[in-house]
DNA sequence: AGTATCAATGCGACACCGTATCATGAATTG
DNA sequence: CAATTCATGATACGGTGTCGCATTGATACT
């Protein structure tokens, strides 16, 4: 599968599905292409302030869909979202000091959830996990 | 650590860390002793209507703290809860169709996280993992 | 190009989930 | 039994996301 880290691909995405790159959706992903943080929807809807609020969720929610954008669960429950870099399946590690978020993947911890769904009988069609911490930066600091 | 399959053990749980074991937190036990399907908030403090919402809201909360209750995340986002069977960390197998959620314990699993927080140096304090699908009795009506 | 069609937008209201505030009441402590 | 601390209930509020609906804009057709 392609990656998603430039704009470009992202509107070839989007018009692959039969979507339309309109103007808002436009402006939608050059502004999470200029974030590296993980945002959340109202620090990006501030950011357009010509978009109304309900096409942001809608756009945020259509890029998710396209492995554009991944939601990020945080440990207290609140939630952001960032750019998918890698544009597949993936994990997070989340920094419960700076914030920071990064993905990985690891066939060897996905196969141990698909052989737990086996034992149980359990007809796996998808799967989350996110791993909470203090990211390597944030342990030097201290 | 023992489990807390019956209010006692759970009331001897919220004494023992100090808290005090009041007529309200009492019925809330007793409610969720009494469901044995995972639940919304709502759901809980309408079977308690004697019980004010804030309340409900802070116990259960509590109780996640004390791994009573535990935070089961939907795949769409959506929230509920469910008595813990075994009082100690464990992964869920949330089925789509009915809604049921069996726990999970799997050392393999979680070591497999915690390779991964080493390999990239992240000091890791905790992780969630769900598996989405659908369970063996569903399969069979289908 | 002109028009018909249907997707996408913007707005505002609303729903859901959870928390903050704060006065009142209950349980411990001494 | 007085003082203190903890828990409760009511209410208001905040964040996050959705809905309904009139309008606009993109695409397809001729």
């Amino acid at each position: 599968m392609a990656n998603v880290s430039t704009t470009e691909e992202s509107t070839e995405r989007l018009e692959d599905t039969g979507y339309r790159l309109t103007a808002p959706r436009r402006a939608v992903l050059d502004a999470i292409a200029g974030s590296n943080r993980p945002f959340t929807i109202e620090e990006l809807s501030e950011r357009l302030p010509d978009i109304g609020r309900a096409t942001v969720f809608r756009t945020i929610k259509l890029l998710q869909e396209l492995d554009i954008v991944c939601r990020v669960p945080l440990e207290d429950g609140g939630i952001r979202y960032e750019r998918s870099r890698s544009g597949r399946h993936h994990h997070h590690l989340i920094c419960s000091e700076c914030g920071s978020v990064t993905e990985f993947s690891d066939p060897t911890l996905d196969e141990a959830i698909e052989q737990n769904a086996e034992t149980a009988s359990f007809e796996l069609d998808g799967h989350s996990a996110e791993l909470y911490g203090r990211c390597a930066p944030c342990q030097r600091l201290s």
